[in-house]
DNA sequence: CAGTATCCAGCTAGATACTG
DNA sequence: CAGTATCTAGCTGGATACTG
């Protein structure tokens, strides 16, 4: 019985890290986020030219981070049409898990260069 | 000025991000540690067996864990010799990290659920 | 036993060109 | 403008066999 539970809460405790770590890691997603949280929403050709992103992962990385909640697409009915990305208030709560990760980076760091 | 420090503080910040996701990202890092942790200190075969992961992935990334010094790695003389992979103290700071890690995932799943 | 060597499949990311 | 299609290089992880 014990042994159920622990395999369970284990497995849920694994499953609840892969998920965290999906969101966060790739080469691209933390970058898109930062600029979307300190530059503002802006369309998609501007954040593609300031991350230097081709449009093809853009594009991928945003279906993602939008499936996730962590930003929003506004399409505008002008002609074109123009599409706006935006981080989330949600997205706001990944801070947590970013600021440990910063804290636990820099000491690393110093841990590693005091050899 | 200004700016200037900005842009540090950004590309600091975004390297120790990198640095940790290094350490947490990939399929088997996280595993590797929890068995260290939870089980104790065991020999290369064993933790192979118990992972299941073949022996050229699991020196690997031992290797980097070892280079990170989340792992110790002892040698016995005995004959054959015998190796003994363990968690080191250090490998402790990193539950900050992990912990929210989970705590994020854990909410998220019930966020994107909760359609 | 504790790894390393070799070979290989699948995924990630990018360049480039194209479409509504 | 906002993407999608196509093609490709390089990295990650794995199976298997081998060595000291």
């Amino acid at each position: 019985m014990e042994n159920k539970h622990d395999q369970e809460d284990c497995s849920h405790t694994h499953l609840a890290i892969q998920d965290t770590l999906y969101v966060v890691s790739g080469k691209w997603k933390l970058v898109i986020l930062s600029i979307l949280v300190n530059d503002g929403a802006m369309r998609f050709g501007e954040l593609s030219r300031k991350a230097g992103i081709s449009p093809r992962i853009l594009s991928k990385e945003l279906q993602e981070m939008e499936m996730n909640k962590l930003v929003s697409r506004t399409v505008s009915n002008t002609r074109p049409i123009t599409v706006t990305y935006g981080a989330t208030e949600y997205a706001d709560t990944l801070k947590e898990v970013i600021d440990a990760m910063i804290k636990w980076g820099k000491n690393h760091r110093k841990a590693i260069a005091a050899n």
